[in-house]
DNA sequence: GATGAATGAGCCTTCATTCAT
DNA sequence: GATGAATGAAGGCTCATTCAT
């Protein structure tokens, strides 16, 4: 059995092998640019073996778009364990959304990517991955509603359904960065973003 | 000078004609897969003739883009001429983004190609165009909340910076609709996208 | 007759009107890169108009390098006015179309089109303007030879063959200007020309 | 171990494959006409295939360039291995180039492709391949020269400069041939051609 | 004389994927 | 397990030239 477990290890090494040059190339490059080919070149393996490891190049690139989920998805969990009011976790969570999407430019890109894409993707297995890492980030969100309810400082509301509803704001608006030349014209972006957030916060904090 | 007019009217009616067969085939195949000679093809025109009218493949979509945009603006316009109460044009306007996003998918498609895209396009002259289009729907909105306000239904609000939030938050989530079976789980999408707009009108109502 | 007349000047002015689009475009972009569009959007005139003014693209070139050789010409005439050794005028000729090769790059880089193209092209036509225009400068050449000879500066050699064998051994020395960095290796461009032109003259000046 | 030589060898036909099908066509329709979708053709290689062992079209004709090169190399080193004179050597030398440059007329257009193309191009490794054979043979001209200086038949020159004006002045007179209908006139080529050659000797041997 | 719309063969190049070894 | 040579359809695009008006 430690033959079985040093298999498994290697084989868990090689994929990070893979993913590493994916991502190396996705930073330097962007998502267009980056083929299986470069990738294998990169990553000093054959292009079989990409293969081997990966079903297809879009398989690469969702367990990419994990990585990006897993990294905003901490982010914001790190607002779980401070002492700041809800309003201002929720406040924090969009702050470090927005962050992630100028910081983190290429995961951002890439998460995009897969969400924006026309066709109906995500098989099955894609699907529960995303479901896991994307859904959580919904429960932190819905954590904090539900302890700013708790802790009177929020109305009543549809937790899940307001946190939804906030995260998917939230993306829409983050991608109206690339209008600000145009369709927000004088009007700075930061300030419709936040001015949005304040809108959601207020509605939480009504009546009280 | 009959000649000249003509003359016009050929040539757009040639750049219908390839917008046409752009537009069958997009709706058909989808945007990545609708090439430039396929259009051509379908246009029974040479490859030439299509690079005649329009500078690459990027400047089709793009006056795809504005049909599309013009469509939304209009089906919103529409709203304009109604008698109904400001909130309730809003949550009309909302329910056309939604419709237009599912029925005119392959617009909704193209204009989110353009939203999306990694890369910085649109050259100046297609920025003003979308800054007109796009922006003329952004004005409808201002248009309701400050019809809204002077009616004394609304409380007063930054109108621009709310109508922008407001679109935004739309967009956000109507792509959120290809989350449906992963990430919204039980959720029905139709019901976060109602609450979410619930959200902004009752902070428009609120006091009142 | 005063009609006529007109014609006449007309059509020059047209034909000159094109050639100063080409030559623009050749000086700005290149010869690859200079199409015949381009010719005529830059001149403001049609397409059409282009080809009933010239043949082909290649005649337009032609024209060009016409050019090219006239202003190579009269900078070498204009040694023949001064008082300088015969000696001197063929050094100064050699600087001339070095000087030439580099400065009028484009006018030198048109005519090695011609030259060096594989293909036999100049019909016979043209074929007689090279003559006149090529070898009224071989001309200059065996004038300066042979009033070195009168003078009693230079050997006797046939000087029709010199002139030519001169000329041409200047013509392969300037392009050995591109190899400056990997065949010259060390050597001055330069310097190798001006050795091989002093070769030359001290042929010409044996014995004396 | 003999998996891997094979591998090589196969590697090597495949270059070799690819580069008979660019050679046949050059050969047959000329520099222009020949594409890589034609070489793939006439390979019976998939063009993926051709890319795969060369970069680019440009960096076939760059290994063809080198054959003609490595042709007209072994043509003049054999001249090393005789009891010629110095002189006749070099006499041999211009003699052999203008005979490669008739009957390896295609070598010669290759040549000549990228020695008078106007682009800089030559990326660093081209660099060093041209250096290294077309430096050969200026190499083999020095040693003429300095056996002749060694053999107290030719005068003291600096035998790199020599050599180098020598080669280029050959290389002009050369294309001359193309103008032997028009600016030569009259004059035969050859006879030009041999009449420089003579004047370079003639230095040589001065007061000899 | 002048126009300019129309052509379409052909260009070079990319790249995800397969499969025999 | 790993390899990497081979594929070939498809991509966007250029451009000299023609010809009906």
């Amino acid at each position: 059995m430690g033959l079985k477990e040093r298999r498994e290890r290697e084989k868990e090494a090689r994929k990070k092998q893979i993913l590493d040059a994916a991502r190396k190339l996705l930073f330097k490059k962007g998502l267009q640019a980056t083929s299986i080919n470069q990738i294998a070149r990169t990553a000093e393996l054959g292009i079989g073996t990409i293969y081997f490891y990966y079903q297809s190049k879009e398989d690469i690139f969702a367990s990419l778009q994990e990585e990006g989920l897993e990294i905003l998805f901490r982010n914001i969990e790190a607002l779980t364990k401070t002492e700041l009011y809800p309003e201002d976790q929720l406040r924090q969570t969009a702050a470090a959304y927005l962050t992630f999407s100028i910081e983190q430019k290429d995961y951002f890109d890439i998460i995009n990517y897969f969400l924006s894409s026309p066709q109906v993707m995500f098989e099955p297995d894609l699907k529960s991955q995303v479901d896991l890492k994307g859904g959580r980030i919904v429960s932190l969100i819905i954590g904090f509603i539900e302890s700013g309810m708790a802790m009177g400082r929020f109305t009543a509301v549809d937790a899940r359904k307001f946190a939804l509803a906030f995260w998917g704001a939230l993306y829409g608006l983050i991608q109206f960065r690339k209008l600000e030349k145009t369709v927000l014209d004088g009007e700075d972006h930061k300030a419709v973003f936040d001015y949005a957030v304040e809108q959601f916060i207020a509605r939480l904090m009504a009546d009280k």
